[in-house]
DNA sequence: GTCTATAGGTTGATAGAC
DNA sequence: GTCTATCAACCTATAGAC
């Protein structure tokens, strides 16, 4: 009942054994992923990592959502009543200017696991879900901007795709080619569309 | 000499196993991809595999390659003389309203290679070309756009930077999420973007 | 060029001791 | 909960016959 012991989602020995997925998959990549190359980056054994989890499948599906947590942590939004930098903040939290290491990771991370939903059912699932958030997260945005009269009466579900999808190709790019400045100018440009598409002329 | 007799890229031999690594791939995605499933798909044995390539990695290498081609003849884009239908009609190809399944499949199974880009630097240079000829292609139009008084006074490689960010993600999304309008709704925002910030007010 | 057979290594997973 | 030792299945790749 007190407020701190909130619900444990991972003991010890799983955040563990998670992190060290985390970083196995940042070296040898999603298809040359092995329990032996996780136990390589674990201080445990194999037969430990099977104590936790009964199968290699049941461990990725773990993983997933332990790498979910930590990106919906990461752009976690405290949003404000200003709708048009309402909206930059999530943008600017979902594909940063100037990424840190730890987000070009964990982007990468993503990203290896997002191909997989392609074939795996479980993964399209979760990343389903993940999206359709993030895309109400901005729709609410900008329906809020049109009731206060800040941006015209667009409709607010396609441009809330449109920004989606912009931003998510946009750090797809980055992170699978080597096109520096490419998400950059793309965020200049969907920012620019912001402000002259949405914002009502005063 | 003669006008026919391209140079042949692949002999009937090596395109049977193109075509059986395609099929493979969409059956068991990247990650779960190995000659004895490439075999299955084919008519020929592992060790004819093995006498056209050196290594799986060479097979994967080759056949990036074969994807590639596959999906640059379907984007081939006869460019005509109307900036606003040129962009409208590259838009189509990249990202179909109604993709047949011979589309989505193929994007799928690009999908499925991109997210080795990552780890892989081979497949990195790849699709890093790959979206350099993607984006040279829009900012052409935009430049053309620009000169004959179409378009506004944009800045062409922001604009299609924007434009390409926002069909890969949408793509990516289409094949990685249930999200079934998705696409479809940030393709008609980004239609009304360009028709209402590129073009020129009359 | 394609085959069968096989070598040698790694994989996912388990048994049994502590 | 974690260990070592082990297994059968599968993997990439090659040898040698045709």
């Amino acid at each position: 009942m007190a407020s701190d012991s909130p619900k444990q989602r991972w003991s010890t020995a799983e955040e563990e054994i998670m992190k060290a997925t985390y970083r196995a998959l940042l070296r040898h990549g999603y298809a040359d992923l092995s329990i032996s190359r996780i136990t390589d980056e674990l201080d445990k054994s194999k037969a430990a990592i099977y104590y936790h989890y009964d199968t290699k499948d049941d461990l990725l599906v773990a993983f997933l959502e332990f790498a979910v947590d930590r990106f919906e942590e990461t752009i976690e939004t405290e949003t404000g009543d200003e709708p048009p930098e309402d909206i930059e903040h999530v943008i600017e939290k979902l594909l940063p200017l100037q990424p840190d290491e730890e987000q070009r990771q964990l982007q990468a991370v993503l990203v290896g696991l997002r191909s997989q939903a392609v074939t795996n059912e479980v993964f399209r699932e979760q990343f389903t879900q993940i999206d359709e958030r993030l895309a109400a997260t901005v729709r609410n945005i900008v329906e809020r901007g049109i009731e206060d009269g800040t941006f015209r009466d667009v409709d607010p579900s396609r441009v809330a795709e449109h920004i989606l999808a912009t931003v998510n190709g946009a750090m797809y790019g980055r992170v699978t080619t080597d096109r520096k400045s490419a998400a950059a100018a793309a965020r200049v440009s969907l920012a620019s569309y912001i402000d002259s598409e949405l914002r009502r002329r005063s």
